[in-house]
DNA sequence: AAGTGTGAAGTATTTCACAGCG
DNA sequence: CGCTGTGAAATACTTCACACTT
């Protein structure tokens, strides 16, 4: 089992390695992708290690074979479903985000109460009305979720999903989601995340303790 | 100094709290909110000694000291105003979240390309052209940045906050910023959140090692 | 009897540093 | 020689477990 942030890096690496790739790059050293990815070059060959993908000590890592190493560990073997809860500006821009982006994800249903959503396609995705929830990604055999509604709906929206056959879900809210054991959840918190630029930021101003 | 990880379970403990007065209750036991948060009592014990806030061992602790003390340490004395470049979908879902939300911070204002959008007045917050940036976050004396443009245009925009006297930027890109040492950086990236979900999601589909 | 505060132990993750190879 | 692959050291973070307080 590979760890979570060994996980958030090969994602990295892989979109940093496609855009090598379009550049006509063939090979690349752990120096280099370091460098790009904001790591160091220790950390890059272990997590490489980790996905099997064998260097050159003459050449660096093949590009190609870097990025197919990457796939099968992340991707699973079929395309995954995902629906989205929420179709407000966060949803549209989660929508919008990963539209055509990676053809192993695909957003096969997004979920409103707002009626004048309802039944419409929004970044090539078609909104159900919430109602629908439980039916459709039954239907449509979804097993992911991403939920983009305001705070105070979370934790009901989370218990239709798992209700619904979801194991996986990406929790854009704070609310922490009491879920079954088995379901995973991943949380992206905006306001922690400004929170700690707050406090990270030294604005010579903050009385922060002395070693 | 206070870790990455304890200032963001601080920030989620000040919302929680701010739930739990609005409620009504004055005490609240380390058991508690380690529940509603997510996380062990001895973390959430730990959590309030490093901001120096007390329990009783009766009565747990005093909720409105709680805020108190994790207040004195994440908020900085003054309001913070930051800058919001890229007012696209996601832009907006920043600007709605913090609608009057957290009274130290402040989205003083925002930028972006688009004519249409500029001089408009979006979530309470003023949209002005890119090419303004540097002049209108020097006036307004913002320290703090959101990047929420593109990828390819991130590099660029983050030289320009920079620039333009910015210390501390919260980047939902996936693009690596170079920035100076002394600029603080945190990272939001959808896509690997949801490739994190994807591949810790136990779909019953893939050879993951035993073990 | 039940909860806090915390030294000490336990885990997880990163980094060093160097042998080995092309 | 410069780079990869990796044991071993270092660091960071979490949890245990228990003395102490109410």
């Amino acid at each position: 089992m590979i760890p979570e942030r060994t996980i958030g890096r090969l994602s990295l690496y892989r979109r940093i390695l496609d855009q090598v790739l379009d550049q006509g790059r063939t090979y690349i050293f752990s120096h280099e992708l370091a460098k790009l990815s904001g790591n160091k070059p220790a950390q890059v060959r272990r997590d490489l290690n980790v996905v099997k993908c064998p260097g050159c000590a003459s050449k660096g890592y093949d590009v190609q074979e870097m990025i197919r190493c990457i796939d099968s560990t992340l991707d699973g073997p079929d395309k995954q479903r995902i629906a989205l809860v929420g179709v407000g500006n966060l949803g549209r821009a989660v929508l919008h985000y990963f539209l055509g982006r990676r053809k192993k994800l695909e957003f096969a249903a997004a979920f409103d109460r707002d009626h004048d959503k309802v039944n419409r396609v929004i970044h090539g995705c078609r909104v159900y009305h919430i109602d629908e929830l439980n039916d459709v990604i039954r239907k449509e055999n979804i097993r992911l979720g991403v939920i983009t509604v305001p705070v105070s709906e979370a934790g009901h929206i989370a218990d239709l999903l798992v209700h619904g056959g979801v194991r996986g879900i990406l929790n854009f809210t704070p609310a922490p989601l009491r879920i079954p054991p088995g379901v995973y959840v991943e949380n992206i918190d905006i306001t922690s995340a400004i929170e700690k630029v707050v406090y990270f930021t030294d604005l010579g101003n903050r009385e922060k303790e002395k070693e």
